[in-house]
DNA sequence: AGCACGCCGACT
DNA sequence: GTCGGCGTGCTC
């Protein structure tokens, strides 16, 4: 008999399937993982067959040396799911089945938590040869990082020169372990009566087939989640159910807890590796019946599963921007109809692709009309910043808004500003010779952030010094730009100095508990103001709070992305939720520069279905997703003239296909990214939009054509989110 | 990915 | 000549 093994390496040139003679005495089953000889090397691998015929030649076939465990820890139907995700988004076989597992059941290297750093050894004083150029070029470049780096730093000088280096014991290597630490729940059950649409709701989404729970904001779907997730339990089935990782907060998560207790397994960032791995394990032996996390929790070992729910679908957090790229929709949709359950999406504002789906009959809508305590929305106040700038007032603050916290303040109430960025400002410019400051490694400028009186690179996460003087001309006249979180609150404390002010976003809740605190705090003060980016958007009830600002609506209008509009109609719309949860009456105040634009008019009467109408219809005309597909193909390299020629050759090759289809391709276009240069590769990519009646067609011939000109991998992406 | 092979420049 | 750096190709 022979096994067909894939190698847990993520190398594109290991991206197949090996045959290995299963040796008669051992019992092996598919989906077990085994060690076996690979050239010089003992390897992991997964049996992912097992046939009594073999393609390869049979005189150079070895033996399988050993079962790593004595059960198959991947099961059947993540085996297909493999199959289905090597096909739709073209990944690597063996990264997709790293996805499957807790990074303590992965062999290699776990960026988040096992990282090989290489340190210079200043002791022994050894000299570099003069021809080994790239020896003295790795030293160099750890002399600047301060005598360390990751190995995926060093990648760029090849393995042969530190290999050298580290038996020259010039350089040292370890092992770095980071871990994480759990947060901590405390739980408090309370069950409420549900309204007709939840019952109703509840009854209609439990056949084979994908729902859009479209509920406005306070509709109640959680408790609609929670009884369907009950009923699933009754029938003997299990549930999985994903959040966007941001609202995995305490409150949400201890609900559950508090319903289902032991049977709910908690899947999220926070987890140290040996806590995912004993969440995981309490999925796989059955132990906990509901997986709850982010979305590599779709992911999770749940056999028999009775329904899946992915809340707030539109959240752009479900699909995976970094390497194993894949949308998390497509993921449930391939569970659910394996195990013929049904699929949930919820959401206050559904994405433009999922409520076209619907209305094309793909989803079966279903409503939540009226908010569960029967309150409200509050009023939407539109402001008009540039009427304010043209009357006197340049600062951040409308005289509106001014006032309406004033009110807020007199009557001890609480109020929340919403900001749409991260940072003190965005970069820091040399205002003589125009000189910004930019990360040696990556084409991107670098973030100011006053905290730590830090310089910080947002894609690699590089940290410099302040600079005092702009290095091109001298000058000491560099200074900081835009707008963000910090500059607000100072501003608001000139105005309201003896009022509590409380900061949430990115850089304050970098520490464990500090989601937590900052909320309680706040919950507990009175009147108080919180100041936060996105994340004070989710799902935090605050019966306090009267207004809502909305300090620069437009930020996200700006971007020169098919689906900013979608994304600041959500915005609002969620934001906007935050206020009179609860007794009290709600307002928001929303300052734009572009007032008449039209996202402001259906966002501020919670017109979605007019929103979606309009917006169709632009999408329709402009021929934009949903109704037809974008793909990027990108190419990076540190070598810019290897990607340059590489991206020539594809790019000559695609375009043969508009022979063929000529009136599906709409567009195809080469060109760099618009961020040129990420951890010292550089980027180039090709763009290109076609019509969906032969897109997977044409997406194959894409694939095939990438794959025969290139062995370095590349990155193909569906409706990108962002294009950097 | 990581190991061996083999080419090519430097130097006892 | 030999030693060692570093690019290339292969692994069932």
């Amino acid at each position: 008999m022979y096994a067909k093994i894939i190698i847990d390496q993520d190398a594109k040139a290991l991206d197949k399937v090996f045959e290995y003679v299963l040796p008669t005495d051992m019992e092996l089953s598919i989906g077990m993982r085994v060690y076996v000889p690979f050239g010089k090397r003992v390897l992991q691998g997964f049996v992912v067959d097992i046939s009594d015929e073999c393609v390869y030649e049979k005189d150079k076939l070895k033996a399988i040396i050993s079962k790593i465990d004595d059960y198959p820890v991947i099961k059947t139907e993540m085996l297909e799911l493999m199959k289905f995700m090597a096909k739709k988004n073209h990944l690597k076989l063996a990264s997709i089945l790293r996805l499957f597992l807790p990074s303590e059941m992965r062999e290699g290297k776990v960026k988040e938590l096992f990282e090989t750093i290489y340190s210079y050894n200043c002791n022994i004083e050894k000299k570099i040869p003069k021809n080994a150029k790239k020896q003295a070029e790795i030293i160099e470049y750890l002399k600047e990082c301060g005598g360390r780096a990751t190995s995926s730093q060093l990648a760029k000088f090849g393995y042969s020169a530190i290999n050298s280096l580290l038996e020259k014991e010039i350089i040292n290597k370890e092992k770095r372990v980071v871990m994480r630490s759990p947060f901590v729940l405390s739980a408090e059950s309370k069950r409420v009566k549900l309204n007709n649409s939840q019952i109703r709701a509840i009854e209609t989404m439990c056949e084979d087939k994908t729902y859009l729970l479209h509920g406005v904001t306070g509709s109640g779907k959680t408790e609609v989640y929670m009884n369907l997730i009950e009923s699933v339990l009754s029938q003997g089935k299990n549930a999985i159910m994903l959040v966007p990782e941001i609202s995995l907060t305490p409150q949400i998560m201890s609900n559950f807890k508090a319903r289902f207790g032991e049977l709910v397994a908690l899947l999220h960032s926070g987890l140290s590796a040996g806590e995912r791995f004993d969440e995981w394990k309490r999925i796989f032996s059955g132990q906990a019946r509901i997986a709850i996390g982010a979305r590599s929790a779709i992911f999770a070992p749940v056999e028999n599963v009775g329904v899946i729910i992915i809340d707030e679908e539109h959240e752009q957090s479900y699909i995976s921007e970094a390497n194993p790229r894949f949308d998390t929709h497509d993921v449930a949709e391939f569970r659910a109809r394996y195990n013929h359950c049904p699929l949930i999406l919820g959401s206050a504002t559904p994405s433009i692709e999922s409520y076209e789906k619907a209305k094309q009959g793909y989803y079966e809508l279903v409503e939540l009309p009226v908010r569960a305590n029967g309150k409200e929305l509050p009023k939407i106040q539109i402001i008009d910043m540039m009427n304010e700038f043209r009357s006197g007032n340049s600062g951040i603050f409308s005289s509106q808004l001014l006032a309406d916290l004033t009110n807020v303040i007199n009557q001890r109430k609480q109020a929340m500003i919403f900001i749409n960025r991260r940072g003190y400002s965005s970069f820091l410019r040399c205002r003589d010779c125009g000189y910004i400051a930019k990360c040696v490694d990556c084409d991107v400028s670098l973030v100011y952030h006053r905290e730590d009186n830090r310089l910080k690179c947002h894609y690699c996460g590089k940290q410099f010094k302040v600079l005092t003087h702009c290095p091109i001309c001298y000058s000491e006249n560099i200074r900081q730009g835009a707008v963000g979180t910090e500059q607000v609150v100072d501003k608001l404390r000139e105005y309201f100095p003896d009022v509590k002010i409380l900061r949430m976003d990115n850089d304050t809740t970098k520490t464990k508990n500090a989601h937590q605190k900052i909320l309680s705090e706040f919950k507990n003060t009175l009147p108080a103001i919180l100041v936060g980016t996105q994340m004070i958007a989710k799902g935090h009830d605050f019966e306090n709070v009267v207004l809502v600002g909305i300090v620069d609506a437009d930020q996200s209008l700006y971007h020169a992305d098919y689906r900013s509009t979608e994304r600041t109609f959500q915005l609002i719309t969620q934001v906007s939720g935050r206020a009179g949860r609860s007794e009290n009456e709600g307002k928001v105040v929303l300052q734009t520069y572009s007032p008449r634009h039209y996202v402001y008019k259906f966002a501020s009467n919670y017109d979605y279905k007019g929103f979606f109408r309009k917006e169709e219809n632009i999408r329709q005309t402009a021929q934009f997703p949903p109704f037809t597909r974008i793909l990027r193909i990108l190419f990076s390299d540190h070598d810019e003239n290897y990607v340059r020629e590489l991206l020539k050759i594809c790019y000559t090759e695609i375009e043969k296909l508009k022979n063929e289809y000529k009136d599906d391709i709409i567009y195809l276009d080469a060109m760099k990214s618009p961020i040129k240069r990420i951890q010292d590769k550089y980027r180039y990519q090709i763009m290109m939009r076609f019509k969906l009646d032969r897109a997977d067609e044409i997406e194959e011939k894409i694939f095939d054509i990438v794959d025969n000109t290139t062995k370095t991998s590349v990155f193909f992406e569906v409706n990108p989110q962002n294009l950097s």
